[in-house]
Order: structure tokens, then C-alpha cells, then sequence
DNA sequence: GTCTATAATTAGATAGAC
DNA sequence: GTCTATCTAATTATAGAC
């Protein structure tokens, strides 16, 4: 218990202030334990935040999977829509994820190395296959799938990152369901332009 | 010359690490100077901070209004086209700026209340009266401007602040002129897909 | 597995000579 | 405007009792 308990706050707190920027104390004090038992459990900070990075990589990626593989048989647009509105439902009840990433990518680390390894590239090579398929049958826009690719994630899990400075410029709340919806809407609407192959 | 030393450093260590990560230290000695002129010449960190993000939003902001007055009469299509390549110029050529967005929006400060109100919210407001006029000429696609204006915005300058991590994921160099350009093509593929009115 | 106590280092900021 | 020296607080990590 106290393991998830620090794991918990170890995850809000890194990607609040990134590795450098957070304490091992406030970890702790925020878990409500003391802080030497952070060396007990996880031995040093390094390792607690390869722990938390593993864990909310994990959940991500495992719901992403778990709710794209309950989508009945249906047409490739279909299916990516499906996918879309999955992104962006666990971008927004995983906020901490897209938080860590940009985070961890504005300077070189051994860390950076470790997420695009075990993490990123996974994900990015499954979808990025899918994105030249849908590219194929016209229903994606022409160019770099990579770059499409990263497009779309951005606009899903970046921009929710950026909630609060939304919040401050336009005063939309993306906390809002309803204009989460409008977002997801949005990113097909920009990114699947084209119709289904009606074959 | 030591305050333009400091504001250099300063910019590149708080985009990299953000405000809690960065030490004043470590930022006079990337400066090469003593840490106490920090104090003389900038009070303290938070100022130091203020000071160096108003120098950076300031740069970027002016040198895209700079570029975008010298643009000729065009139609709003290819007025819109030059926006997102000088856009994406700029954010290329200091990666500080959205990199300090990103860091400074995870968490609720008086920083950020700060950065929205004096540096984001004018240049969000001058794009999206723009936009709208694009939406109206068919030229940007339909939904909430405020939503449109953010997913450029990310699609160009969180895409380029995430440019280690795209390396590692993709290959993609966005250093290389080349991938920039097709950045930018793409871009303008995706949110400007309309024709300019043939009157 | 959890506690108290503490070592070793680094942080932001200041004092006062030059 | 810049230097050396120093204060105070916070940080990561460990030692050892319970």
C-alpha cells in the first residue's frame, strides 16, 4: 500500500515539475509517509520515477488497447474514429502521461532514452502502420505518416496537457465533457477528411 | 552584457527544466558568472524568470509580426499559408517559447496567470479573429475557433519542442530543413484544406 | 516495513570589500 | 558592476533502533 501510495504521488508530482524540479520529500509528504521509506522501496529517486513513468505507461496503453480491442468488426474509418475518441477519453483521465512525455523531451537524459524505447516507439509503430492504411484508402490526408502521427497526439494528449493555459486564453474547459467531445470531433473532423471506401 | 549573458542562460535552463528544476546557480555558471549578479542585476529567481520569458515571448511575437507586415496584398488562403511557415520558422528558431508554455501549464501559478495575460492571450485573440474569417470563406475547417487556433498551435511549436522524443520514436530530424518544410505542408494540408474563394 | 536522527550536498539570497 | 565569503534552508541519501 504504501508502495501505491508513493507510486500515486510520485506519477502527479513528476509530471507537475518534471525529475529535476520535484522532491523526493514532497513525494513522500504527499503519499503521507515518511520519506526515507522512498529508499526502502524504490532505493533512489531514479528508480522511483522509472517506477512511476512504468506505471502510468502502462495503464495508458493497456486501457488504449484493452477499449480498441472491444470494438466490434466494423469499417477502417470507423475504427479509427473509435480510436480518436479512446485517445482522448484516456488523455483526459490520464493527464499525467502526455505531462511526463513533454516534460522529459526538452533536453537529452538517459530517461528520455528508456520512455522512447520501452514506451513510445511501441505505441507509435502500431499506430503509425494503421495511420498508412487509412492513407491508402484516402481517408487520412497524403504526406509523412510520422509526422501525422504525431500531429494527432499532440492535438489529443498535448493539448490537454495544456488545459490549464487554455482555460486562461479562450476560457474553455477542457474538463467539460462536452467539450472534450467537441475536441475528439475536431481531430477527426481535421484528420479523417476523407469518406470510407463505400467499395 | 552580463544581463544579456544571464537572460540567454536563464531562457535555456527554464525551458529545459522548468522554474522549480532550474538553479540560479547553474545558470550563472552556463552565463559565466558569479551567481550573486543574479541578484544585482534581476532581484531574484522569479524575477529572473519574468525577465527572461518576456524577452523570449517578445522576440518570438515580434519577429512573426515583423515577418507577417511585410507580407504583400495576398487572398486570405495564401495570407494564412505564409502565417503557418512563418509560424513554424519562428518556433524552429526558439524552441525556448513553447517549451516554457509547456512547462509552466502543468500546474496552476501565478507564472502562468502571468504568461496568459500578458503574452498569450493577445496573440490567441489577433489568430482567431482570423480563423473565424478563414471558417466563414470555407478555407479552415468548421467547430470551435478556439480549439482550431490551439491544435495549430500545437501541431507547429509542441511538435517542434517535442523534437528529441520524435527523433528517438520516428528518425525525423526536424532540424533538417527539409522535414521543417513538409511540416508546414502538412499543416496547411490539414487545417487549410479549402480553396481560396473565386470570387 | 517503519521510525528517528543525521550526514553530505546544493539551493536562494545577502554582506561587505573592491 | 563585480568579487569573496557566508548564512539559512532544502535536498538526496543513509545508519541504526524498533
Amino acid at each position: 500500500m504504501t508502495q501505491q501510495k508513493l507510486l500515486d504521488a510520485a506519477i502527479q508530482a513528476f509530471s507537475e515539475n518534471g525529475f529535476k524540479g520535484t522532491s523526493t520529500r514532497g513525494i513522500a509528504e504527499r503519499a503521507g509517509v515518511h520519506h526515507p521509506l522512498i529508499t526502502y522501496h524504490f532505493k533512489n529517486k531514479d528508480l522511483l520515477w522509472r517506477a512511476a513513468a512504468d506505471r502510468i505507461f502502462k495503464e495508458f496503453n493497456s486501457s488504449l488497447i484493452k477499449a480498441m480491442s472491444e470494438v466490434p468488426e466494423v469499417d477502417p474509418k470507423a475504427r479509427a474514429e473509435v480510436f480518436i475518441r479512446t485517445y482522448v477519453r484516456c488523455a483526459h483521465s490520464q493527464p499525467a502521461m502526455h505531462k511526463i512525455i513533454l516534460r522529459e523531451s526538452s533536453y537529452p537524459s538517459d530517461r528520455l532514452d528508456w520512455l522512447v524505447a520501452t514506451h513510445l516507439k511501441p505505441l507509435f509503430e502500431l499506430v503509425v502502420d494503421q495511420l498508412k492504411v487509412l492513407q491508402e484508402l484516402g481517408i487520412a490526408p497524403a504526406g509523412s505518416p510520422a509526422l501525422l502521427y504525431n500531429m494527432i497526439r499532440v492535438s489529443a494528449g498535448g493539448l490537454l496537457a495544456l488545459g490549464l493555459e487554455i482555460k486562461g486564453t479562450s476560457g474553455i474547459d477542457l474538463e467539460d465533457q462536452r467539450e472534450l467531445d467537441e475536441l475528439a470531433d475536431m481531430i477527426i473532423r481535421v484528420f479523417l477528411p476523407g469518406d470510407s471506401a463505400p467499395s
